[in-house]
DNA sequence: GCCTGCCATGCTATAGTATAACTTCGTGCC
DNA sequence: GGCACGAAGTTATACTATAGCATGGCAGGC
């Protein structure tokens, strides 16, 4: 059943322009950077373009080799490094359940994201969805349980790939 | 604020009868295994009573340690074999932010989990609170997204370690 | 009884993920 | 220059998980 139309832009369609879909977010990650006073350096900025390669989350032994494609080979920490400072500023995020790392789109402000992620063509979808936040919150609350950090991720078929003829 | 009461029945206090939980737990596991017509091995029933030695979620290799120290020392299949069939009847569940193991509580019962993980003493209680299924299941439909598994997993401190005196 | 098929387990090796600890380097400041 | 600091390089190793093949035991048919 089709009947509800929905809002779905949270994926992307194929043709997306996703040159400037990197650009912006570079962009963005330099005006949140310079604003901390934090220091975006060429190695930081490399891994971030990388993880924006694509709107699916990037394993870290991946990004190490593409790393590796340019110059010499880079090491493990080199890359765990840099994808800890890009956490700690919030320009990209952990998917637990995949090992693996996809950009924020708005890295700007504050928020508890929740993650969609197609089981079929890999892409991962941040939402902020108040509704949730509360309803985790109030269940803690009834808990006594004080929260610090909230993992959501749900996992499942994009509207793209659900839409698409299956193949048996 | 402490205004609300609430029910922290969801964490253990210290003077539990831990012995008889483990029991209970195993006795659940061997009903629903009976009624599913499959098999409880000494091997599985041995890893499910290791997982319910405390209500913190458990690392495979430790569960490993724990079964070598018995006899001659098992290999890594064994217990992730272990694991995977204990999942597969729903006895534990797979903690993805700690790369851990707990037990279910009620697995008779289908039931998608949301998990509170205290950081202090690493207790773990799962609540099945269907506000936070809706809520998620909301916000999945307006993304036109199928959802086949969701993964929430809380943070934060438990009400008994909350009211510790702090060890600055 | 005995063959056969299935499932559980054992075993070896290896893939994949992540961090500790120490060194080197460059930049800014005194 | 000398120092402090943060970033990156380097080596080694810890931790997590699975592939692939061998073994063994038990149930059911004959």
């Amino acid at each position: 059943m089709n009947s509800l139309a929905g809002d779905k832009s949270a994926f992307h369609e194929g043709g997306h322009e996703h040159e400037a879909c990197i650009e912006d977010a570079l962009a963005r990650a330099e005006a949140v950077c310079r604003e901390r006073g934090v220091r975006l350096t060429p190695l930081r900025r490399r891994v971030l373009e990388l993880v924006w390669g694509s709107h699916r989350a990037v394993k870290a032994y991946d990004l190490l080799a593409a790393l590796g494609d340019a110059a010499g080979t880079a090491k493990p920490p080199t890359v765990y490094r840099a994808l800890e400072f890009l956490m700690a500023q919030g320009l990209v995020h952990r998917i637990d359940s995949l090992n693996a790392f996809v950009g924020c789109p708005q890295p700007n402000r504050r928020h508890s994201a929740q993650f969609l992620i197609c089981g079929d063509c890999g892409e991962v979808s941040e939402m902020n969805a108040a509704s949730i936040d509360r309803a985790v919150a109030d269940q803690a609350e009834i808990s006594g349980f004080a929260l610090s950090r909230t993992i959501i991720e749900v996992h499942g078929t994009c509207p793209r790939c659900e839409a698409l003829p299956q193949t048996p």
